[in-house]
DNA sequence: TTAGTATATAAGCACGGGCTTATATGTCTA
DNA sequence: TAGACATATAAGCCCGTGCTTATATACTAA
């Protein structure tokens, strides 16, 4: 199989690997590994404003790193990285949910919407 | 094999990510998979200006992803990642030098110092 | 309709990143 | 030693980023 790569590709990939570049937004993706979460989930998880987590999911979002679902007055996230393989070999590099919440101090996820835990 | 993440494990391989999310900066350590690299062939293969070509090699080397031999009046520049998987993931999603040289319309690299090409 | 909850957007601020030009430092050679 | 070359550092500029507070939008339920 070869590889075709371009000045395109590369930028790319540079692109997606600084949006993969900060902490929030990668345990976000890693948390969504796992499953779909949704957006006041992250809120209670993380220590930044609602705002900041709705920010960080619309650059995720602008790229086509995760799709949302609007449930009621809830909106959930999840991956879409089917076709992104450098996407998938980075979150291999990342811990799975058990790990983030206890790293965060955040066991367990205080329930806030229909997501079951 | 048990994981042991901590956060600032994760901290590290965000700052590393974004570290990496440059496209000169990802493109140099592309190189670096072949072979070190003297300063002056990379000054001659990017569009920037010297300073900034020091600039990107002193971060890395700060990081500890590359590492510096003097050579005379000659700094050669070469990977220092065998301790670094995360680093070695991401370098396997790359293209190889004679792509990049392709992808820069810098074929071949004039020889500006000792390393034979 | 009104209030409450969930999420997104707007605006502004502080900071860092990547580039430039100018200059300093180090090395080789005539 | 003087000059040329290779590299690093300094200073400054512009722009992007991550956060905040304030506000808008959307949905739900009384």
């Amino acid at each position: 199989m070869e590889e075709a790569f371009d000045i395109a590709d590369v930028t790319e990939l540079a692109d997606d690997l600084k949006l993969l570049g900060d902490r929030t937004r990668l345990l976000m993706l890693a948390l969504l590994k796992e499953r779909e979460w949704c957006v006041c989930e992250f809120v209670e998880i993380f220590d930044i404003s609602q705002p900041a987590i709705s920010q960080h999911l619309r650059r995720l979002r602008s790229k086509g790193i995760v799709k949302e679902q609007k449930k009621g007055q809830w909106v959930h996230y999840s991956l879409n990285i089917e076709d992104k393989p450098h996407i998938q070999a980075v979150l291999q590099l990342t811990p799975d949910t058990p790990a983030i919440l206890a790293m965060l101090n955040r066991t367990p996820v205080t329930v806030c919407c229909e997501i079951l835990h």
